[in-house]
DNA sequence: AAGGTTACCTGCCCGC
DNA sequence: TGCGGGCAGGTAACCT
C-alpha cells in the first residue's frame, strides 16, 4: 500500500502511544518474508515507547530497552490504533497498551514485516544497510543524482524507484514527480540534462511533501491509524489516469510497463 | 554489474 | 452465480 507519504502520515498518527507500556502481545504466527526473532514478545513486552520514527518505507517503535519494533506495510499492511476492522483475518500483531489502547498491524498480503532489531544494530541490519539517502533530506540534492544517473542506462523511472538509490518513492509517487518535471519516466537516466535532473530533484520533494500535507494517498482502504483516508489521490496528474485527457495539454495519458510496474505519463508534457 | 523478470500472497474487478 | 485472468501502493532473489 503505501510509500513514504503514507508511512510518514502514519508514524505521525501513532504519537498517542509514545510514553505508554506494552502490557501484552498476540501474534497470528503466519509465514512473512523476514521473520520476527523467537523471542520476539519478550522483547517488546513491559516496554515503554519511547519515539516512534520513519527509515525509508519503515515505521520504528522505539522502546525503553533499546529495541525498535520494526513494522513495513508491503503492499497492503495498515497499522490501526484503536480502529475495529471488519475483519480481523489478517490481523498479524495485536498490541495492548497499558491506557488500554490497542495497536494492530493488519496485512492481507504479507509483503510487509514485523520485528524487533536492537537500536545498536540497526543500520548492520540487511533491511537497512543498503538503504541510500532520504528524499526530503540536504543529501537528495542535485549532484548527488547526477552523480549517480550519469552512469546509469535504465529508465529514470526504474530508478526513482530503487531504494539504493533514495528511499520512500514508489510506483504513484515516480510517476508525479515524473510528470510535475515533465520527464519521460522511459528516457535513460543518464540523458537527462543537469537542469533536467534538478527539476527532477526538486519535484520529488515537493510531490512527498504536498502528500504529507494531504494526508496520503487513499487508493482501495488505505486508512491512517486512525481509520481516516488521505486525500492526495485527487491530486494525481497521472497515476491510473490510462486513456483519460492529461490536465495541462489534453493528450491522452499512456500506461507503458517499466520493469514489470504500471508507468503512467503524458506523451506531450513529458519528453 | 546492471537491468529485467519472477516470486512472494490475498482480494477485487471484469468478462465470459 | 461461478470461475479464470489480470491487476494492485513493495522488495528481493534470480537470471541474463
Amino acid at each position: 500500500m503505501p510509500e513514504l507519504p503514507e508511512v510518514e502520515t502514519i508514524k505521525n498518527s501513532l504519537s498517542p502511544i509514545i510514553g505508554k507500556k506494552i502490557v501484552s502481545i498476540k501474534t497470528s504466527d503466519k509465514k512473512f518474508r523476514v521473520a520476527a526473532p523467537k523471542n520476539f514478545k519478550d522483547l517488546l513486552i513491559n516496554q515503554n515507547v519511547v519515539k516512534i520514527s520513519r527509515r525509508s518505507k519503515y515505521i520504528l517503535i522505539h522502546l525503553s530497552n533499546d529495541y525498535i519494533l520494526v513494522i513495513h506495510l508491503g503492499m497492503s499492511g495498515k497499522v490501526l490504533l484503536d480502529v475495529k476492522l471488519k475483519s480481523t483475518t489478517h490481523n498479524h500483531l495485536e498490541i495492548n497498551l497499558n491506557n488500554d489502547a490497542t495497536l494492530i498491524f493488519n496485512d492481507p498480503r504479507r509483503f510487509g514485516l514485523y520485528t524487533a532489531i536492537n537500536q545498536s544494530e540497526l543500520h548492520l541490519h540487511k533491511l537497512f544497510k543498503n538503504l541510500g539517502v532520504e528524499p526530503l533530506t540536504d543529501g537528495f540534492n542535485p549532484n548527488y543524482l547526477y552523480n549517480i544517473l550519469k552512469k546509469r542506462a535504465a529508465p529514470i523511472k526504474s530508478l526513482l524507484m530503487d531504494a539504493s538509490i533514495v528511499v520512500g518513492v514508489g510506483n504513484i509517487y515516480a510517476s508525479e514527480s515524473l510528470f510535475r518535471a515533465n520527464i519521460s519516466p522511459l528516457r535513460e537516466a543518464k540523458s537527462l540534462t543537469t537542469a533536467e535532473i534538478s527539476a527532477l530533484c526538486n519535484s520529488i520533494k515537493i510531490v512527498l511533501l504536498d502528500a504529507i500535507e494531504s494526508g496520503g494517498s487513499t487508493l482501495k482502504d488505505y486508512v491512517k491509524s486512525t481509520g481516516d483516508v488521505g486525500y492526495f489521490q485527487h491530486k494525481f496528474q497521472v497515476y491510473g489516469r490510462n486513456g483519460k485527457k492529461c490536465y495541462i495539454c489534453k493528450t491522452q495519458i499512456l500506461n507503458n510497463r517499466i520493469a514489470g510496474r504500471s508507468t503512467f505519463h503524458c506523451p506531450t508534457c513529458q519528453l
